[in-house]
Order: structure tokens, then sequence, then C-alpha cells
DNA sequence: AACTCAGTCAACCGCCAACGG
DNA sequence: TCCGTTGGCGGTTGACTGAGT
């Protein structure tokens, strides 16, 4: 055993660590204790210490040793730093599965949680799980995963002695506010449904209201970069069957692929935000990973799609339409309709959406004076572009596409061919000649921009489901949602823009005659 | 380049229980 | 039994960092 002398570290020098140690301390009765950071020289102290004598007695290193720091100071730095059985770096998935299982059991029992990983601290455990905390409560999102939930409640029934805790250590199930999260629109988003909605056992599961969080991966996660958060599949009947244990929940480190996720109940589609991968932008991305209609295609697919417009030529409200990309849209409103079309859809505009069509159309009166059309009932017309109820979905509401050229809902030239005037040829593309009479044309050129804001407003009604997400999702935080709501607000104002350029086109007109 | 923001980490603070005089 | 000390624990805070804007 060493005397209190030669515990002493050396004074002798500009470099003595104890000196260091002291330097910037606050004065505790005679003694100047320090705060903040431990210093090499300091933790070189206490390890000295430490070796010598043993663990405890954490107030005698500051008597005999110098070192100015309370002995709790100590204690913590020795535990949480210095012990040579600490384990570095991240958490393993194993042991981030531990943590929350062992969370469920034993609630803020950090310090028996990190009996329980060996190498691990309960500070270490601590700050990862308000971090996860921190994270899923911004998202909207439970702290379990849901099939964890009845596990732990199963494994604190009573008769489970070993882990039996009060009514204050039960899991807390109810950490988050997420419970009383105010977004009413968003909450009561029929997504949330759907979701789930091919999995019973998840049904009202009042955890699943929201999202999985996969789809709101941290912005940075130093110590999981590549890892957008954890995959609770739950009940997934792809990935929960076929390990029976905690260890089901799906970690795979990296983000969702076509194959990993592509049935998945529980899988949100926000994750695709996310991904910005041309694999997967938007909900039910799968059924486009996998190029053709899945029979396991959620019903919710067809209640997420855009307004415009990026299902295959042909293809419009036909069930087995491919979902569109969130990015597309973004490209339709970017891109001339010529540069879209590939030889694939270079047959129709309809292919491309309101917008194309919109602006095929334009390109459509431009160049061509020769066309003669059929003449079209106006009121027939609006029949087919909106008024129609019974082709809707009786479920979700929504009215299927059954136009098989156009997004409008009809042949897309008609649109343009029945009443909108859009220059001094306008006799080429209208019903209403200016041979008729003044009211006629009147009237037609009021019904060509009465027709066009139902176009509209069918469009924009396809719409409101993915604003208010985004909503949802800006109200939670989700840096995300910013882009989802950029990108729709440049829908909605390209859709207004066209409806103001038909009514001063028709007013235009209605000017010149 | 400056700024903002979220995540991580380390450390401190306060409370409490155990212990010993 | 009381009281002071010590150590353990959980909550909180602030510095730092990196990514995004």
């Amino acid at each position: 055993m060493t005397s209190d002398s030669e515990d002493m570290m050396p004074m002798n020098g500009e470099d003595s660590p104890l000196e260091d140690a002291i330097d910037g301390g606050n004065v505790s009765g005679n003694v100047s204790l320090k705060k903040g950071p431990w210093t090499t020289a300091e933790d070189s102290i206490l390890v000295d210490y430490v070796t010598k004598h043993g663990e405890g007695n954490w107030n005698a290193i500051q008597k005999h040793t110098g070192l100015a720091r309370c002995g709790k100071s100590c204690r913590l730095r020795w535990a949480n730093h210095l012990r040579p059985d600490l384990k570095k770096g991240a958490f393993t998935l194993e042991e981030e599965n531990l943590i929350i299982e062992l969370h469920a059991k034993m609630g803020n029992k950090w310090a028996k949680m990190a009996a329980e990983l060996p190498g691990r601290t309960d500070n270490e455990i601590k700050n990862y799980w308000n971090t996860r905390v921190k994270r899923r409560q911004r998202a909207g999102l439970p702290i379990y995963p849901p099939d964890l939930h009845v596990q732990s409640f199963n494994e604190n029934q009573p008769d489970d002695d070993s882990n039996s805790f009060s009514s204050m250590e039960a899991p807390h199930f109810d950490l988050l506010p997420y419970n009383n999260l105010e977004i009413p629109e968003f909450k009561g988003f029929d997504l949330n449904q759907q979701f789930y909605s091919g999995d019973s056992k998840l049904a009202g599961d009042p955890y699943l209201t929201y999202p999985n969080e996969s789809c709101f991966p941290s912005s940075h996660s130093p110590k999981h970069p590549e890892r957008p958060e954890y995959f609770y599949h739950g009940s997934n009947p792809v990935v929960s069957n076929v390990t029976p244990d905690f260890s089901q929940h799906h970690y795979d480190g990296y983000l969702p692929t076509a194959h990993s996720f592509q049935f998945s109940p529980a899988y949100d589609y926000s994750s695709n935000y996310y991904n910005g991968s041309s694999s997967s932008a938007f909900p039910g991305s799968h059924v486009i990973l996998n190029g053709k209609p899945s029979s396991s295609e959620p019903a919710w697919a067809m209640k997420l799609e855009l307004p415009s417009l990026q299902t295959e030529m042909g293809s419009w409200g036909s069930p087995s339409t491919p979902l569109p990309y969130l990015e597309s849209v973004d490209t339709l409103i970017q891109t001339p309709p010529n540069e879209l079309c590939t030889p694939a859809c270079s047959l129709s505009p309809g292919n491309s959406g309101l917008l194309d069509a919109v602006l095929y159309e334009s390109q459509i009166m431009k160049i061509s004076n020769t066309n003669s059309h059929q003449q079209t009932s106006l009121a027939s017309g609006l029949d087919d572009d909106i008024v129609d109820t019974s082709s809707q979905d009786p479920q979700t509401g929504w009215e299927p596409y059954v136009e098989p050229v156009s997004p409008l809902g009809h042949s897309s030239p008609a649109m343009f061919t029945e009443s909108t005037p859009s220059n001094g040829n306008s006799s080429q593309f209208i019903e209403v000649t200016p041979d008729n009479k003044p009211l006629d044309f009147l009237k037609a050129g009021f019904l060509t921009c009465y027709k066009m804001l139902l176009v509209l407003i069918k469009y924009h009604v396809k719409i409101i489901p993915c604003l208010k997400h985004a909503t949802g999702m800006l109200l939670i935080n989700d840096p995300s949602a910013l882009g989802v709501l950029r990108m729709e607000c440049k829908v909605l104002s390209c859709l207004l823009t066209v409806f103001l350029l038909a009514v001063v086109s028709d007013i235009e007109i209605l000017g010149n005659s």
C-alpha cells in the first residue's frame, strides 16, 4: 500500500496534472473544486488512485490526491468513462433490443438496465433512451413496438416475481404525450387505419395511430448514420413469423428495400419521403417496385394517390395502377411534357396527369388548326367530369379514374375542344363558334371556366390527404414535411394558375368577340 | 459563410437510502 | 433514535458536432 504522500501527484512543473486539474475550479469550503469536463491529467490522477486503492471512498481522492473534484464527480467519472471494463462505441442491435425490452420491464431503472448490459453505463443507456423517446415523440410514435407492448404486459403479470414492479415502475407506455397530441385533422386521417388495415391484430391498438417511425428517420445519427430508425413491423406477417421473440423487430440497419418491406402492413409510406430513391417515393411504392400490381396492395394505396398522374399509360384509375411518385410530380411540374414523354407514353398525354395534360393541350391547340372534333354536350361533359358519384368507391369515397386516356376524366382533347377558346382560332376547338349567338359564346366561356374549376377541385380533393399528412408531419416537426408541402403547393399553385389562365382566356375572347 | 436545428455526450444537481457514530 | 456522511440513482442541462438551409 502506498502512503498518502505517495498518492499525491507531483506539483513541481508547469504541466503538473494537479495544477491543471485545479485550474478553473470553484471554491468549496477551503478547497477549490473544479467543475466541467475532465482533463486527461485529472483522469490520470483518478485512474492512478483507483488502481492503487480500488473503488469507493471517493471523497478521499480529493483529500489524498489534491484532485479538485468532489467525490461524486470522481465516482461518476470513473464509472462512466474510466472503468477498464467499459465497452466503447455504439450500441449493437442486440443491445438496443435489450434496452427496449428492459425498459418495458423496468421503466427508468437505468442502473438495473446497465447491470444487464455488461460494459454499458446507466448514463449511456439513459442518454440512448432519452434520445429515442425524443425522436419518437417528435414523430408522434409509440415508444415500444406494438408486439412488445403486449409482451411486456404479459411479463409484468403478478406471477412474474422477478419482473414485478410497483405501479410507478411499471412500463410507461403512456410516457409520450403522443396520445394527447393535438393534430385533429391528422389524427383522424384515415391513413392511420390503412397502415395497419391488413393486420387485424393491430387494429385498434392505440399505439398504432401514427405511422411507424421508420418514416421519420433522424436527420443525423452519429452512432447509426445509415439507420433510419427501427422498423417495428409488429405483426408483420413476413417478419414476425420468422422469429417469435423480441428480436423479430427488424433492424436491418439500412433503408428499407423493396424486399424487406414490400408487404408489411405496418410499413408506412413516409419512409419513402426519406428514401428519395427512385424505388420508393410514395405510399405503396412497393407496387411500383414490383413493377406490377401486388395482390397485397393495401386498400389505402388508392387513397394516397396524388392528383397527377404518375400512372402508366392507359391505366388511370385501374386497381392495378402503380402508385405515383412524389418526385415525379415535381418533375412533371418542371419538365416540359415533351421531355417527359417516353416512347411508351407518347401516344397520349393522359398518362402524365392534369398539368401535363393541360400543357399538352395548349401545345396541341397551338400547332393544330385543322383538327375537327366532335361536338360534345357541355352538360354531359360536366356530368362525366365531376358529378357522377355512382362510380365512387363506396369505402373510400374516391372517384376512380375511368378515363383510359386522360386524367381529366375524359378525353383531354375533348375538354378543350368542347369549350375552351384559346386564341383567335378558337373556332376550331369550341363547339360554340363565333357564328353562334354572343350569349351562347358567353355561356360557353363561363362553362369552360366552371368545368376547369370542377376539374381542379377534383384534383384538389385528391391532394388534401397528402396535405393533411404533410401538415401533421409539420406539426410534429418533421423536416421532411417541408419538402412534401412545398411540392404539393407547387401542384396547387400550378392548378390555380391554369384555372386563372382559362378564365383570362375566356374573358379575352369574349372581349374580342 | 453564417445560421439553425437536432442528436449526442458528459457532467452536474437533487433526492434518497444505507450506514455508522 | 437521531444525525451526518457517503454513494447510488435519475433527471436535467449545456457544450459540442454535423447536417441542412
